[in-house]
DNA sequence: AATGCGTGTGAGATCGATCTCACATGGCCT
DNA sequence: AGGCCATGTGAGATCGATCTCACACGCATT
């Protein structure tokens, strides 16, 4: 039973005894088509289960109804629901979704932003690897090709963006761990070519500096956001003759690590250490204690992306939008007063 | 600066002085063309950054360089990590990734199904929301597009598949809560459409049938795979007269459910009572004590797929094979010995 | 001289949907 | 009767890349 080839609208046409135009008007619903011919036309393309190919509509109209998304790392838990909220409503605009992961890597960005493009692919969004470099999506408006930037903004790319607010979030904690005490604070960050570990960077700065207390350039550690790195990083900071007695976490996953490495050099959170991380996550209310965090509204961020996106594909020209929403401290339990 | 459009092989043919078809040729060399000839295409093709319209390249050649992923939730770590598994694998061998959610709703599966197929995808990996009520897989395989179905098999859908020993993994647990004591053992299940849900409640059944124990109803509750359906399940579940000595969860997101539930109800892990929970997770070597599981081979599973969805589109075409992976108890601390 | 082959190139068809244009009707008005 | 508009339809062009076919040239063979 089996159609080995799905029907066109040549093979409706032929059926209902009319031209390939008539067709093509009695199921747009376009020009003028006589009823009776509509019915036979609509008729003809029940029977033959007809689809009309995309592919075709979109060459002939430049535009494929697809947008692509461009993120870290789907596994990220922050990400993996900014493109669930994204694909919700990319379906209900009759869209579908492209997701590449740049894993933090330019040339993967860039190489993954050119694929896309040369599928006439009509928006991206996108979470830029690198603040700097960034004449790849330079050259998407230069083209008019429609880009939201979230999580993080690019230097002289002028488009919308959504975002949070790093450097108050990162501040508030920091402000924080201060007000209880705390003079020598680490700080476990991502790479420095990353828009967010910057911000959050400040954030740190210059709650210490309002304290008065000299930055300390053996309180940093840099590390990949992954666990693992994470472990390793934090193990080495609390290495030191002399280790930090809080530390400020910039994701999740380092969040994790921490964890994971005081555990085994046997470090009791809040006892030995006080703990805030950045985004708050599943896992920050299971523990004993619960960790205290800067809270993101994830759930707003790929809506707003989107919706952004999908203004900008149905003709909207204003100026761009550059959103920022606010950031939260949510005390729980791994802070502790001291001195 | 900006060309407003992209270059296309017309435009490097009139610059280089040739015939469509040579510049064709010339760039994905094959027939004949002379050697300067060559050169002068490729000079121009460089010098207009023609990039080619994959679009175009899909509607000639019925393929779109896209393989279409429909799993039941990004948000879902196990698929986030299969997602990721899949789009590097596909990125290596030239594809992009498209992903839709299904949300496990066979209407919006069906749909997201035939939206891609309308775009000439070449393959599909799916998650099927049901068990039995699959015609729209059916006519893929009818017509010979590759189909790799993850997580769960359907009934009468002949296509390679790669799936774990949920049953296996099951019984192992239940059998162990049994030997550890425990008589009245709690199932928190999904939907019974879903495959997996089945197998699952499959090796429930066998491992208490073989230990003599009764089924009884009462000990059962299903919820959809959210955390806050879990967590009502369980408070109903264990605000019964007698309640269930253990509990065994089908997914990681029951099981985060289930503790938040017995946190919020005063019940004690694994004192007032036992858990295992189905799929590893990262908050369950953080918690205290840590969740014993049964685990599955995550990252097994993506990149299987991925290579036989790849091997089909190369042109293989032996017997569909059906992968199962082994599933295995990871006892920790959230079972205590009974009477 | 006639045939053949190897090499190189271009014209045009094709994929499927859509849109412009031209061409039919028929009815209505002046 | 002549003209005009509203309605309905089809032929053909278009989007961009690719592929088949035909053709042309030069050199070698009979």
């Amino acid at each position: 039973m089996a159609r080995s080839k799905p029907a066109t609208l040549k093979d409706v046409a032929a059926l209902a005894n009319v031209s390939r135009a008539t067709a093509a008007r009695a199921l747009n619903s376009y020009g003028y088509v006589g009823d009776e011919t509509a019915q036979k036309v609509q008729a003809a393309a029940g029977k033959l289960g007809y689809r009309g190919n995309r592919l075709a509509q979109a060459l002939r109209s430049g535009q494929l109804p697809i947008v692509g998304c461009i993120l870290g790392d789907i596994q990220n838990p922050f990400f993996a629901r900014i493109a669930h909220d994204i694909e919700v409503l990319a379906r209900e605009c009759g869209y579908n979704l492209v997701i590449g992961s740049s894993e933090e890597e330019l040339g993967q960005e860039v190489s993954l932003l050119a694929s896309l493009r040369s599928l006439s692919i009509r928006g991206f969004i996108v979470a830029p690897t690198s603040a700097d470099n960034n004449a790849h999506l330079q050259g998407l408006i230069a083209e008019n090709v429609p880009l939201i930037l979230i999580d993080r903004v690019a230097e002289g790319v002028d488009c919308d963006s959504v975002v949070v607010d790093n450097e108050g979030g990162a501040h508030k904690a920091v402000e924080y761990l201060i007000a209880m005490g705390h003079r020598r604070i680490g700080l476990l960050q991502d790479d420095m070519r990353i828009f967010t570990s910057r911000e959050r960077m400040t954030g740190y700065r210059t709650a210490l500096g309002a304290a008065g207390i000299a930055p300390d350039e053996r309180m940093i550690a840099v590390s990949q956001s992954t666990v693992e790195h994470a472990v390793d990083a934090t193990i080495r900071l609390f290495s030191q003759k002399t280790p930090p007695t809080a530390l400020f976490t910039v994701d999740s996953l380092m969040t994790q690590g921490a964890l994971l490495a005081f555990r085994s050099m046997g470090i009791s959170i809040p006892h030995n250490v006080s703990l805030i991380g950045f985004d708050d996550f599943n896992l920050a209310t299971f523990t004993d204690p619960q960790i205290t965090v800067v809270s993101q509204p994830v759930s707003e961020i790929g809506r707003a992306a989107a919706r952004l996106l999908f203004d900008r594909l149905s003709g909207k020209t204003d100026a761009p939008q550059k959103l920022r929403f606010e950031t939260k401290l949510i005390v729980r339990g791994s802070v502790s007063r001291r001195g």
